[in-house]
RNA sequence: GGGCCGCUAGCUCAACUGGCAGAGCGCCGUGCUGAUAACGCGGAGGUACGUGGUUCGAGUCCACGGCGGCCCA
């Protein structure tokens, strides 16, 4: 029969075609079923605590294996995919992780239920920067020269490890306690050997289809830490009201040197390595006389002009494109190509200086993308340590903000320096030492994503999204905004990238496993054991390193379709049988984060999507709309909540609190509410049922009374019932959660407050009788 | 600055394709106590964020604006 031997691979979307296969199985699990074996009830209290229940039952299942036992019957059918996105194993888990780890368990039971084998493997994600700042701070140590000059990176990789595993027991504890079903066992951690040699071969298949480039990424940079910052540790260090200078400077054209172009800039050390001056097409520009001189500038901006003017001219910005330029500085030009003169660009703005801007391609992202796309050449003018090189002569060797005066200086001598004023701005700092971060292009290994634009689309596409907006809407958008992947960091505990440059000749070459480089497999691939194995260049003979970067964390995690199998080195079969995923549930600020990297990796690598489906969840916020954290105070501690109200009572709110895709405004009061108007009604119900089954010695494997005969308040609640079941099987099957639980929520009330409430004097009735 | 989502009773949320604005909690009154952290009955509570438009008819569709959230720049 085709549905024992493959695995399943529905068209998506396609309930239809699911709904029947699923048909079949349950008459499969029918034909097999034996009748059930006589169930004792036991009379249970009235008075009940959900949290010592929940933790009464979950030994039960740990003894029983009942989670492994669910698969081990399964096995051989066909199988449900479900992947696991793994949580970074960095900082206790939080109530908002309660959230989707609840739907991913849900999908997880029911499709076992509909007797799908559902295999699921926990992850762990091992890498990255939060991991490295949580030793950092550990050690009270920061930055790059206290790693490897005070710790070693050696003895700091080893923290990582260290602080990683201990996480992950944290986390492990946790998602028994919220009883989410997963396998721990057999959990993939992207730090082990097999996982990075998988994330390896999935970069050199990038490399052999010419996808993986070396380029420039403006980043903002603290030249004393030496490191570029993530945007979340930006977010950590504005300040306010920082000084800086604000400067406008004469650009002589060449035709008619009488007459400049005037740019504004707040950092005047990047006028050394300016190489253009960017206008907008449609903004309107005047021509105005002063003294004996003609000045180009937007006529929104005329008021920062000094002194009476003259009209002389007015134009459109596109008019003064390609117009060339007296160079004020000639250091950042290389001799080949053709730099300082006037282009157009999206970014100009008249909110502010003269509406011409001044660019330097490497200390601005929007400056480095502008030359990029006209292909100015550009060289730096700046050391990594934010110091003048020797050839920038007139300021070799000075700090860029201790230049600043000195540039200002020297072009008020040269009369290039129109204007020079002092303005206050938020401006971001280093949070590790105050110092005033710069905007500084470093090397960076790409990935080209946007060759492979149509096809990131055409995959989205054919992704089913809960909700539906998603798709074209937060996720569409994002893909049509898609620049190239920049995967390199400039760090120490992540996998490390496996390219190898040659010292002589400069050839590169991307490795694909450990064997490649003749280590043994218990060679442990991360910094700084790596960064000495050397290879003998094949074009040279000369010796080959590694280039100094790690691979950005979102790699590894997106990589994980086939690196928790190993493939290609172990288990090929096995990951062609789970690929793609038939789900995946995370909350929706993954879009740029794993649901993005999933989709890039596998369209790049196969060609396709590497889930069907997707719930993407919204945020667990406070009663207000706020999003928990620390400073604010609103934190809700899942524990508190498991304790008081039990972990049943968290999910049940989940599944029925909001509409899918919107936000929690969650509270104790919400969940206590659950408790009261859901969960203690259901398990009242059960005692009352199980009361009268015990007197009655019921026995359910008896065969039951027909329909016909039974008193009407049973048929209505059997005909409920029946009604229910459909309801909640066709929901799920649409991966529509509120739409199922509310119902179930309707259900119990009716049971409770009519057919439990009628039945209760016939009850009584009857055993009198 | 751009994208997406939301805004309905004090709170949390409903209302199939446009067709008489609802539930639970809370509040007030009242009844019951072999119904549980109860339950029954009655009640108060609404400028549907604002403005304009389409329509016989708009909470629902369109435009502009406001507020909140997330993401990007």
């Amino acid at each position: 029969m085709p549905w024992e031997s493959g695995w399943y691979r529905g068209p998506v979307g396609s309930s239809q075609t699911e709904a029947t296969e699923h048909a079949r199985l349950e008459y499969e699990m029918t034909k097999s079923k034996t009748p059930p074996s006589s169930v004792r009830f036991e009379k249970v209290d009235q008075k009940v605590s959900f949290p010592t229940l929940e933790t009464q039952l979950q030994k039960k299942w740990s003894d029983e294996k009942t989670f492994q036992q669910s698969l081990k019957i399964r096995e051989g059918r066909p199988r449900f995919v479900f992947y696991e996105g793994p949580p970074t194993a960095n900082g206790k888990p939080g109530t908002h992780h309660i959230l989707a780890r609840s739907f991913k368990d849900l999908f997880g039971r029911y499709k076992t239920m509909k007797g799908f084998y559902v295999e699921r493997k926990a992850g762990w994600d091992t890498h990255g920067l939060p991991v490295e700042l949580e030793v950092e701070k550990q050690l009270h140590i920061s930055g790059k020269f206290d790693i490897e000059n005070e710790i070693g990176v050696e003895r700091f990789n080893k923290l990582c490890r260290e602080s990683v595993y201990r996480y992950v027991d944290e986390w492990t504890a946790f998602s028994r306690r919220m009883a989410f079903w997963l396998d721990y066992e057999n959990a993939y951690w992207t730090l082990t050997s097999d996982y990075i040699q998988s994330v390896w071969w999935a970069l050199s298949e990038m490399w052999k289809q010419g996808l993986v480039y070396k380029g420039f990424r403006v980043a903002p940079y603290c030249p004393r830490c030496a490191t570029p910052l993530s945007s979340h540790e930006l977010a950590m260090g504005y300040r306010d009201n920082v000084p800086d200078p604000s400067i406008y400077v004469r650009f002589r054209l060449k035709k008619d040197p009488k007459t400049s172009i005037l740019a504004w800039t707040t950092t005047p050390w990047t006028l050394p390595g300016n190489v253009a001056l960017a206008v907008d097409n449609d903004i309107d520009y005047v021509k105005v006389k002063q003294g004996g001189e003609f000045l180009i500038l937007a006529e929104a901006r005329t008021g920062v002009l000094d002194g009476p003017f003259e009209l002389v001219e007015k134009m459109k910005g596109r008019q003064l494109v390609d117009l060339e330029y007296e160079p004020i500085y000639t250091y950042s030009v290389p001799e080949k190509g053709h730099a300082q003169y006037v282009v157009p660009a999206d970014f100009v703005s008249t909110d502010e200086g003269s509406g011409v801007v001044h660019t330097s391609a490497l200390y601005g992202v929007d400056d480095l993308k502008l030359c990029l796309s006209f292909g100015i050449p550009f060289e730096h003018t700046v050391d990594l340590t934010g110091h003048f090189f020797p050839y920038v002569e007139k300021f070799a060797g000075m700090g860029v903000k201790d230049a600043n005066p000195l540039i200002q200086h020297d072009l008020k001598e040269r009369g290039l320096l129109y204007k020079s004023e002092t303005i206050l701005h938020t401006y971001p700092e280093c949070w590790r030492c105050s110092t005033s971060l710069i905007y500084y292009a470093l090397d960076s290994w790409y990935v080209q994503t946007t060759k492979h634009k149509a096809e990131l689309l055409f995959n989205n596409m054919n992704t089913n999204w809960v909700p539906a907006h998603v798709k074209t809407g937060r996720m569409g958008d994002w893909l049509e905004n898609n620049v190239d992947w920049a995967i390199s960091r400039s760090r120490y505990w992540g996998t490390p990238l496996p390219f190898w440059v040659c010292e002589q000749c400069k050839q590169q070459k991307c490795v694909s496993s450990a064997a490649e480089l003749g280590l043994k497999e218990d060679f442990d691939l991360h910094r700084p054991y790596i960064d000495e194995v050397t290879i003998a260049c094949e074009n040279c003979g000369g010796v080959m390193r590694r280039v100094p970067e790690v691979l950005d964390c979102w790699f590894d995690s997106g990589a994980m379709p086939f690196a928790q199998r190993g493939h290609p080195r172990h288990d090929t079969r096995l990951f062609e049988e789970t690929f793609p995923a038939d789900f995946i549930s995370e909350a929706l600020d993954q879009t740029r984060g794993w649901f993005y990297s999933l989709l890039a990796i596998s369209t790049l690598l196969f060609k396709q999507n590497a889930y069907r489906n997707v719930i993407c969840l919204g945020l667990v916020v406070d009663p207000k709309g706020q999003k928990h954290s620390k400073s604010r105070g609103n934190v809700l501690d899942p524990n508190y909540l498991f304790d008081t109200f039990g972990s049943d009572a968290v999910r049940w709110y989940f599944y029925t609190a909001a509409p899918v895709g919107e936000n929690y405004r969650t509270s104790a009061d919400a969940l206590k509410e659950t408790v009261q108007q859901f969960l203690l009604p259901l398990w009242n119900c059960y005692a009352f049922h199980v009361n009268y089954a015990v007197v009655d010695g019921f026995d359910p494997g008896r065969p039951p009374i027909h329909l016909a005969e039974r008193p009407v308040l049973d048929r209505w609640l059997l005909s409920r019932l029946a009604g229910l079941v459909k309801t909640v099987d066709s929901k799920l099957a649409d991966y529509d959660v509120t739409g199922a639980a509310r119902p179930i929520a309707a259900f119990v009330d009716d049971l409770s407050k009519w057919y439990i409430r009628r039945s209760r004097s016939c009850s009584r009735r009857s055993r009198r009788s």
